[in-house]
DNA sequence: ACTGGCTCCTGAGGGC
DNA sequence: TGCCCTCAGGAGCCAG
């Protein structure tokens, strides 16, 4: 399941070979991932590539006339190979490159997007709350859009509106971080709990990304699992296990239509 | 304006 | 060994 660490370093992963090289081709394998996949795309025919940037959970491929907008979904990856290397199965997308390499894009569940952009807008990029590790995202921020909200603090800080980024694993272990219990009203956080809690987020996310960076041989997480930060993850999947710190047995428990894993002990 | 619930898809994993 | 059933999960969308 890509997070917001696994998009980034898949953009680190990906840059060196992709910017200021030129599209050869692009094949479709499926029509539709999570949404059509749109024929504008093939403008990018010809093109070179500009850079790659990421925003929220999307990365954008860009070139003069437009950029493709790629989300990885839950099981998407994006792989660089030799251009003649045969595709595998769920290898829906190829952006071949004149130099003969191809960026390939695998995903398995199609939960994942491509979409196209002339003007660096699309729907799927409006709307959205800050990135977590910029200045903007910080316990004011937090404070003041938490007033008066009951939902739970989990699907508080998951909210894309609110903060981009902060998928299932990540708000499972920030919370436990902070010590704050997933079920919390968002309202009902004094300004300290923000204070702890936004550091542990931007904590957590820094430190996945810096694990992933020096693994980027391997940038492309093919399968369903946590990857590579998954030793350090103290609660996500942990149900039954002892608490780390209290040794209480884990508690599992639906938020929003997610699993949650928690300390009733530590976690207040 | 808020909030909760549904939906897409397929592989993995548990039960028998 | 193998089949069948259930479930996870990002995030847009819809209904109340």
């Amino acid at each position: 399941m890509p997070e917001l660490p696994e998009v980034e370093v898949s953009k680190m992963g990906i840059s060196p070979h992709l910017v200021g090289q030129t599209v050869a081709k692009l094949t479709f394998r499926t029509p539709k991932l999570r949404w059509d996949i749109p024929q504008d795309l093939k403008k990018m025919e010809g093109q070179v590539i500009r850079n790659i940037s990421r925003r929220a959970k999307y990365l954008l491929i860009e070139t003069d006339v437009g950029s493709a907008i790629v989300h990885l979904g839950m099981s998407g990856s994006l792989r660089v190979l030799d251009a003649e290397i045969a595709p595998a199965k769920h290898d829906h997308v190829d952006l071949k490159l004149t130099n003969g390499k191809v960026l390939r894009y695998n995903d398995p569940r199609r939960f994942g997007a491509w979409l196209w952009t002339e003007d660096g807008h699309h729907a799927a990029l409006g709307a959205m709350g800050p990135e977590p590790l910029t200045e903007a995202f910080s316990a004011d921020y937090m404070a003041a859009k938490a007033q008066g909200k009951r939902v739970a603090v989990k699907q508080f800080i998951m909210d894309n509106k609110v903060v981009v980024g902060v998928g299932n694993i990540y708000a499972n272990e920030s919370l436990f971080s902070a010590r704050i219990h997933p079920t919390r009203a968002a309202g009902s956080l004094k300004r300290q709990e923000w204070v702890l809690l936004v550091d542990e987020i931007k904590q957590v996310l820094a430190t996945a990304i810096k694990q992933g960076g020096t693994t980027l041989k391997d940038f492309a997480q093919a399968d369903g699992k946590p990857g590579y930060f998954a030793q350090e993850l103290q609660m996500y999947g942990k149900a039954g296990q002892p608490c780390p710190d209290c040794g209480e047995p884990i508690e599992e428990q639906k938020i929003g239509q997610r699993n949650t894993f928690f300390c009733d002990q530590c976690q207040l």
